[in-house]
DNA sequence: GCCAACGTTGGC
DNA sequence: GCCAACGTTGGC
């Protein structure tokens, strides 16, 4: 059992909209960097913990709880010449870009970026280092913990 | 809109 | 393999 903080824009997908979703079951397309690809593909299990984490957005931070759903998958947007997660180089045969299906639980109240920089046994958090872009990042069991304790 | 930081591309 | 140029992320 791994801990996992993924983000999404709001505006593309929401909490909102995870949880009005059949069964609040997201694909998460869309990733197109390779280590938060592998890390889809190579370490997540279902049933995996998910901070659900809204990114460029007037208040960014942890909107929700969410696990994942699936096994990792293709990711069919990479062969869809009009969409903009296209990618000519993969092919149906050695497609490039994997995902998993993320199952929404429940909205939380916004857990902000501030508020986990301003914890002190938080800074560790991959999400927190400086220059950390990464759209998918692990959690450890004791940032898990005291988010949790947090959200309460 | 700005900009720091990072990842990718492609010429050499 | 190096590295400059470029594109993207994402907070502010």
């Amino acid at each position: 059992m791994q801990y996992w903080l993924m983000k999404s824009e709001p505006s593309e997908a929401s909490i909102d909209d995870a949880l009005a979703a059949p069964g609040a079951v997201l694909p998460w397309i869309g990733v197109r960097n390779y280590q938060a690809r592998n890390f889809m593909r190579d370490q997540m299990a279902v049933g995996d913990g998910v901070l659900f984490y809204h990114s460029s957005c007037p208040q960014p931070g942890i909107a929700g709880l969410a696990e994942v759903a699936s096994s990792a998958y293709p990711d069919a947007s990479q062969f869809e010449p009009q969409s903009p997660y296209y990618d000519s180089k993969a092919t149906q045969e050695q497609p490039r870009w994997m995902l998993v299906d993320v199952r929404a639980l429940h909205k939380t109240r916004l857990l902000s970026l501030a508020e986990l920089r301003a914890h002190p046994d938080l800074s560790q958090m991959l999400l927190l280092q400086r220059g950390s872009r990464l759209s998918i990042t692990p959690v450890s069991a004791a940032e898990w913990r005291i988010i949790r304790a947090l959200l309460q």
